[in-house]
DNA sequence: ATGTCAATTTTAAATTGA
């Protein structure tokens, strides 16, 4: 089984191409970020169509997460996270599908450091951990997946001095990812390629980064050890990040018994 | 700050959020 994630930036803006690619991969189970799109407003036809169906959790103008099932409807678990009834981004939704607890997480960018965006990211992350913890409690086939703009480490980006202020690569942003991954979670894509010098999934639109391949390892998928225990692969489509039109971010998958 | 992009409003040019 496949389960792949997806941060489309506008899934209106990217319908043709992200058909095409869900024709041509034809994953399991999909997880989907920056849909930038209310809910009512979502192109579920043309998805079902090809034979998904999904729980979706839109927004006008930014963020909104969706999952994806081929053959099968997800069941919802919860929209949002817990912990602050005040937020209304809609970046978190959780279903149970295929046997499976699945996630689709669009953390907050936290640009730029030091202002309220950057604080509002890692209490976000404090909440995330919270849940995770509680998830893992459960002893069941977990993946938390999604667009974490987090860069776990130095090697996961192009240049660590170009990018030294960037909201993805501060230590209170990776004390964060470290404190939940510790927690008991594998970092599917980087167990299967432990030396890959560039293993990345995001490439800036500006300054040709994709033709010079300087990106970054963003989007992750991180499993609960039931979860881990079924782990056959992981990988980028690479492909879809070179097409006309494409997304900033790559698609990013996992192989699972 | 940007060799950029999408959605939205202030609607055809500026603002927001990547």
């Amino acid at each position: 089984m496949k389960l792949t994630t997806y941060n489309l930036n506008g899934i209106r803006a990217r319908l043709p191409r992200f058909l095409e690619w869900l024709e041509r991969e034809r994953p399991d189970i999909v997880c989907l970020q920056e849909l930038k799109c209310a809910t009512e407003l979502l192109p579920t036809a043309d998805v079902e169509a090809l034979g998904y169906q999904g729980v979706w959790h839109g927004q006008k103008g930014f963020n909104g997460v969706a999952i994806l099932a081929r053959g099968e409807q997800p069941q919802l678990r919860r929209e949002g996270l817990p912990g602050d009834p005040d937020d209304t981004h809609s970046r978190y939704i959780e279903a149970e599908v295929a046997g499976l607890i699945v996630a689709s997480i669009y953390l907050p960018n936290g640009n730029p450091v030091g202002t309220e965006k950057f604080d509002y990211k890692i209490r976000w992350m404090e909440r995330l951990r919270e849940h995770s913890d509680t998830l893992l409690r459960e002893e069941r086939p977990v993946v938390l997946a999604g667009d974490w703009n987090v860069v776990p480490e130095d090697r996961d980006v192009f240049s660590i001095g170009a990018t030294a202020h960037d909201a993805v690569t501060q230590p209170a942003t990776r004390d964060q990812w470290r404190r939940l991954a510790n927690g008991g979670w594998t970092d599917a894509l980087r167990a299967f390629h432990p030396e890959d010098p560039k293993l990345y999934t995001f490439w800036d639109y500006t300054a040709g980064c994709w033709q010079r391949d300087l990106g970054f390892r963003l989007d992750h998928l991180l499993c609960s050890p039931e979860a881990a225990d079924r782990l056959r692969g992981a990988g980028v489509d690479r492909w879809a990040r070179g097409e006309e039109k494409a997304s900033d971010h790559a698609p990013t998958w996992i192989e699972l018994a």
